[in-house]
DNA sequence: CCTTGACCTTCCCATTGTGGGAACCCCCAT
DNA sequence: ATGGGGGTTCCCACAATGGGAAGGTCAAGG
């Protein structure tokens, strides 16, 4: 199948599969004879481990990690698994530094009228008298 | 001030003032008979605006809107506190995406032996027997 | 007076992934 | 043969930030 097939199929789009393929992630695909790109079910499974794993925040490094593991009929599941785990770390850590913004926000909010007048806690804290 | 003092007093290194500068976020600097951009503490104060601004995780786009409140003195407060709800929306949008992100690949972590033997979930799923 | 080192200037490049679009080629059905 | 819907490459853009090169400037000390 072409390109467009693979992308519909497997859920990343034509672009991506060519960026991912210039990168390195994904190896090369064949060519036909009038230089399309062809993927067969085999390749478009690939696509659909990067996809997956992207839509788990995995940067593109770890899911090349990630890639080749899956691919090693001999890994260890444990090499796995300290991937998975540092990944669960990592989201746990943009996340708590994103709740710290919410919660700082969440009090600013909380202590502004929101009418018509112009005193607002939000720009005080914010124009900062630090 | 130099834009080096500037910086380090504001928390915004010169590299991003300049940039500030030149996409429009903040007015362009005065200069200096040699060309370098001078500036005072009102120009410092506005650095720190934006640096808290950011800090809070509100885009440049954002930061501009609430920049313009903020040296408007006939401001609403409730168009500032629409701008932060609405940062609070977003943050929280986000943070439910990493945490829906990070429940999955806990399960999965939680299933995974992670000895040294090849069997893994986290692979068979990322795989997809879809 | 001149050198030295710290500072400033502009300009370009890289990042992380993703999308948009131009210019051009190809294949199939009508 | 022609038209439309593929495909190909290449360049541009985004959000924000950092790195670094090549060159100008300023102040201090010899």
């Amino acid at each position: 199948m072409n390109i467009g097939e693979a992308a519909s199929t497997s859920g990343v789009s034509a672009k991506m599969i060519r960026y991912y393929e210039e990168t390195g992630l994904i190896p090369p695909a064949g060519r036909s004879g009038s230089g399309y790109r062809t993927y067969g079910p085999r390749e478009v499974q690939v696509l659909r481990f990067v996809r997956r794993a992207r839509d788990l925040g995995f940067p593109m490094e770890k899911v090349s990690d990630l890639l080749a593991l899956w691919q090693d009929r001999s890994r260890a599941s444990a090499d796995v698994k300290r991937l998975a785990e540092a990944q669960v770390a990592a989201l746990g850590m943009r996340i708590a530094e994103m709740q710290a913004m919410q919660e700082t926000l969440r009090h600013l909010v909380q202590a502004c009228a929101g009418d018509a007048r112009p005193d607002c806690p939000i720009l005080t804290d914010l124009g900062g008298r630090t």
